[in-house]
DNA sequence: GCGGAATACCTTGTAAAGCAAGATATCTTA
DNA sequence: TAAGATATCTTGCTTTACAAGGTATTCCGC
């Protein structure tokens, strides 16, 4: 399994993802979990228009919920094309560590 | 040391760079070593457009060098700003294997 | 009651990454 | 002399990620 193009970009998909799997999460602290996790200051604008395309794609459905306490929140949870693709993600993640091992290591076999 | 945005996008970048300050080499060459390290078959036209910024941006030189066997080599070797460049790109891709590892454990602390 | 801060979501437009497709040229081998 | 391997480059496209800004709700201090 090589790491595709979307790889190579798209690590910030599969992270939600993997987030997501974890438990049900709205936009908003994801970007607080992204940052504790260390990922840095992931931007609204980047996580927003992100999980609308997940759902599009029919990866992720979320559910607005009122909180009683503040604006509503949009928790999202994965569907089952979300779990397959998140496994590819997995496998292509560890591939290109791997990769990048063998980088770092001079070694070219495979 | 934070991923950026950068990181996020431009893994096969810092990857390069790490491939040439292990010894000149040239783009044909580059793709193949790519692909024995495990970073997939890279199109050709990812590789030498990249080349082309890189040496662009001044992190890298390129050198034609006949063969006397074939067509033409551009062989490319680090500048200063290339090396550093490289230096940080370590920095962001240890801290990016680091949050990954985190969301993995389930862990929040750093 | 009013203003500001925190919470929560979204949109528009832009820059850059990576790729597909194809052009070009050199040399070797059949 | 034609085909194949080697070697580089360009054009135009799609997608990623972001900057900047907009909207709405609730709470707290004054």
């Amino acid at each position: 399994m090589q790491p595709s193009s979307q790889m190579l970009k798209g690590i910030l998909e599969g992270a939600i993802l993997q987030i997501i799997q974890q438990g049900d999460i709205y936009g908003y602290a994801l970007h607080e979990k992204l940052a504790a996790l260390g990922f840095g200051d992931i931007p609204e604008g980047t996580i927003y228009p992100l999980l609308l395309k997940l759902q599009r794609n029919k990866l992720i459905i979320g559910v607005r919920r009122p909180t009683g306490n503040g604006p509503d929140r949009k928790y999202y949870h994965l569907t089952d094309e979300g779990e397959k693709t998140l496994t590819i993600f997995q496998q292509q993640w560890h591939q290109l560590v791997q990769a990048m091992t063998n980088l770092n290591q001079g070694d070219e076999s495979s």
